[in-house]
DNA sequence: AAAAATGTTGACCGATCGTGCAGAAATGCT
DNA sequence: AGCATTTCTGCACGATCGGTCAACATTTTT
């Protein structure tokens, strides 16, 4: 017997389709809790406990606590890297890093979880994804220091350190997801509103890029 | 009979003197055990193992881990806020943020761990802290706002949201001590030296300053 | 319908956690 | 010298840690 527009069962079937759902649950809770604790401070039973799931189930879709952070700050990793193809030699400076600082002030709202595994991360010292930082890390920066400095020989920007600069923008951006506790308190206990997102934006923008202006 | 010039008993008995040299041995190996761990991920017997003592003396000077990382928090909040004395209503507005900048700086240098333990702390919504947050912080915040703004409204330098430039200088300053595992692998593997130390300075100046600037 | 593959879970292991506590050791005081 | 106080530390506790595993449930394949 053929059941029409059984979308449980028409494409594939109930097992594949429940382990995306449940590996993605499992993925978003886990960055919730090493956002919160660390790689060291976080526990898979917190995680289990999020996801509404017994702990052995997060072992059977991850094999181990490091393999699932792995994935975690993978994700975050990927993220940020698509979001610097704004700049680009071909690209206007301003603009480019404009559109760059916006979408990293984005994704600090959106994502600030896994700004905050990285975070995490880096403070201890990088102890599970040093590899990334020594290849991937180490290449993309070089070469986008490389055309913020090109575009400075070209006379197209006012003579600042490119590295410098990038790690401003980094540091900045990156402050509004991983203190966003310290924001908010500072602002009432209130999380920020949409009006005062469009305003940061504004003031992180006014405030590293005018002194790159000509 | 009487030893003369005993150091160990001239002025105080050995015991207080001992008292403060290991206080002063735990919460520098707290600080550092904290910084890499977060609250949870820290435990006394790292801290322990690292300052050569038994970790019923950690308990024994300090009632307990709680009351230990607050007093290693004090310490940075504290530090942080005489750096801030420069912001003050009669300075030169450049000059000020300058020796702002500097000290930062150079306490992102000589305490990074200091400045990983607040960052820790606040990642993780400042579960221990808050009461520092909402009452010192606060406070302290909003008075070096209020020059900032006056500044602006004296017309002595340009326009620029006061918290989101200060909100920027914390940021900005803090990466270089929070972040440092990520740029010394961006260095090739060596911390910066005393050259590029003065290059970041002048480089974080420039890059958050001359907008400020008329 | 039988067999195979996949998903699920509680019980359990050795290690480590924070901390209380008794008593030993050291020091201060009279 | 003798007592009081302070300093120091080993041991023990219940809780939790990451991870293994066997038993069981469900789904897919044959």
């Amino acid at each position: 017997m053929i059941v029409a527009n059984d979308v449980n069962k028409t494409v594939r079937g109930n097992q594949s389709r429940n382990r995306e759902e449940i590996t993605a649950r499992i993925l978003s809770c886990a960055e919730t809790i090493f956002a919160e604790y660390g790689f060291t401070g976080a526990s898979i039973s917190k995680i289990a406990a999020l996801a509404g799931l017994p702990k052995s189930n997060i072992i059977y879709y991850f094999e181990s606590k490091e393999a699932l952070y792995r994935r975690v700050v993978g994700e975050i990793f990927d993220i940020w890297r698509d979001a610097a193809d704004a700049i680009a030699i071909d690209n206007e400076p301003i603009k480019a890093l404009g559109d760059y600082i916006d979408t990293k002030l984005d994704l600090a709202r959106t994502r600030p979880n896994g700004s905050k595994v990285w975070a995490n991360e880096i403070i201890q010292r990088a102890p599970i994804v040093q590899d990334y930082l020594e290849v991937e890390l180490r290449s993309w920066t070089d070469n986008r220091i490389a055309v913020i400095d090109a575009w400075v020989t070209q006379g197209k920007i006012r003579p600042i350190s490119g590295r410098h600069l990038l790690y401003s923008i980094w540091a900045t951006t990156q402050h509004y997801a991983d203190f966003t506790h310290q924001i908010t308190t500072l602002n009432d206990g209130k999380e920020l509103n949409d009006a005062q997102w469009a305003e940061t934006k504004a003031a992180v923008k006014d405030i590293l890029l005018s002194g790159v202006s000509l």
